[in-house]
DNA sequence: TTGACTCAACATCCTTTGCTACAA
DNA sequence: TTGTAGGTTTCCATGTTGAGTCA
């Protein structure tokens, strides 16, 4: 009556009786075997403990780990949200280390994840999204503990007790390294929804999961993906909570500018190509993804697609209009002895605002060095300005500032909150952070940023 | 090691009105 | 009657990143 557990290139194979009443495990009846992808391990060793069932598992494979102590002392709310994680949550038979943690930018969920790694003492698995993140999580996990760290991606492909890798390689390395880990820790998790990303969550059999966001939800609702590969959330602390105490309090100021006649002019002119398509050709928006309908006509449509057009350049017309510029200018004298972000939607105007008031810009474009000078200057002081598109919106390590100016943004509730946490690093003076909202009057931007307000 | 390139993947992209079929 | 879910699978454009390749 021996159940027997395998790891199997990021499938569990189960051999034995009885292995259709395990869940997750679909049987053949021909080679008497069960399969199951790998991120139902825990769930599946979790009933066979409960019924008392024999078990011969060789599923994971881990290294023999030196004593992993950190002297990091936990804040309350961290010491609670590493606590209701160890507990897991949500379900119907919640399991234990499992589960997702939603703190504010510069709340330090780095350090919640040192704390489960001390906890569990298992060989541990870092997933992020940028190269700039493994490295800060190289850097840290080097001074806590007194262990090799190991990386995949940016060119290493090394393996340790400790092991930081990028969404990227993870995907590429999950099948051969998935038994390898007890614990996986995936920052800014809300990454692993999607579509080719979500199979990194599967193919890996640790039994213990954490993982760390500002902005669990999703707009595509793939969240639902992330609970049931990581777990529910079982913690969240918003901004708010935590202004005052261990972030900046922090004011926002909406003004709204009026396009020019000129600006109106035109911007009326493309929306309603826009609007009239939609019209005519009888597309309603009853849900968020009847957009990619007209999206798929485009493509064999000439009229729809020149009515996406028309509303791409609607959309940059209110976005860089003229009083917004103007209007940016008196912010920066109010502010001049502030540390300024200006975030921009596009490229183009970035480069405009950098021309115009000598500011220096990142993008994509920017090279990495010049980005390093940049970012260097602008903590060291010599510059108090940056404007930027949406570069440092996540995973990059950002000198603080007390002035955020949106010139310009999506509707995305996730782009705001990683905007806005830009300058809540608390001020050594006690003052407020301020930011900025531009939004042109009697535009679809007002709709936008309401949205983007949650 | 670096830099320049290509490629693939991910994210956002949206209007305010009310169709159609089916289940509770 | 009322409320809720609903077929299809791919991509107009812009921004951003990591991996891989080649010099």
């Amino acid at each position: 009556m021996t159940v027997s557990l395998r790891y199997d290139d990021g499938t569990l194979r189960a051999e034995g009786d009885a292995l259709d009443e395990l869940p997750g495990v679909e049987y053949d009846a021909r080679s008497h075997t069960g399969r199951a992808p790998a991120h139902r391990y825990a769930a599946i060793r979790d009933w066979l403990d409960r019924n008392d069932r024999a078990v011969d598992d060789d599923v994971l494979a881990l290294d023999t780990v030196p004593d992993l102590h950190s002297d990091y002392e936990l804040r309350s709310y961290q010491q609670d949200a590493l606590d209701a994680w160890a507990a897991g949550g949500g379900g119907d038979e919640p399991l234990p280390n499992r589960g997702c943690i939603e703190l504010p930018t510069g709340s330090g969920k780095t350090v919640v994840a040192i704390g489960a790694i001390e906890r569990l003492q298992t060989p541990t698995l870092v997933v992020v999204p940028t190269l700039d993140l493994v490295h800060q999580w190289r850097t840290e996990l080097e001074r806590e503990f007194d262990a090799p760290v190991g990386q995949f991606g940016g060119g290493e492909q090394r393996a340790e007790v400790l092991t930081v890798s990028t969404y990227d390689s993870a995907y590429l390395k999950a099948e051969d390294i998935g038994d390898r880990f007890g614990l996986v820790v995936f920052d800014e998790v809300h990454h692993l929804g999607g579509e080719g990303f979500r199979d990194i969550g599967r193919l890996l059999a640790a039994p213990a999961r954490m993982g760390l966001t500002a902005t669990f939800e999703r707009p595509d609702d793939a969240h639902e993906i992330i609970e049931e590969l990581v777990g529910p959330l079982v913690y969240r602390l918003s901004v708010d909570d935590l202004a005052g105490d261990h972030l900046a309090r922090y004011d926002v100021k909406q003004l709204t500018v009026e396009l020019t006649p000129d600006e109106r002019e035109r911007y009326e002119e493309h929306q309603s190509t826009f609007t009239d398509y939609l019209a005519r050709s009888n597309i309603r928006f009853t849900s968020g993804s009847d957009y990619q309908e007209l999206i798929k006509r485009s493509g064999t449509d000439p009229e729809a697609r020149e009515a996406l057009l028309a509303k791409q350049r609607a959309r940059r017309i209110m976005m860089g209009s003229q009083a917004k510029v103007d209007a940016l200018a008196d912010i920066l004298d109010d502010h001049r002895g502030d540390r300024v972000i200006v975030f921009t939607a596009h490229n183009a105007l970035a480069y405009d605002i950098s021309e115009r008031f000598l500011i220096p810009t990142i993008t994509h474009e920017t090279g990495t060095s010049e980005r390093r000078e940049v970012l260097e200057k602008f903590r060291d002081g010599t510059y108090s300005r940056v404007v930027t598109s949406n570069v440092l919106d996540e995973g990059v390590d950002v000198p603080d500032a007390n002035v955020a100016v949106i010139l310009s943004g999506s509707g995305s509730e996730r782009e705001f909150t990683q905007r806005l946490g830009r300058i809540l690093r608390p001020k050594t003076d006690g003052g407020r952070a301020l930011l900025y909202e531009l939004v042109s009057a009697e535009t679809a931007e007002e709709r936008v940023a309401s949205r983007r307000r949650g």
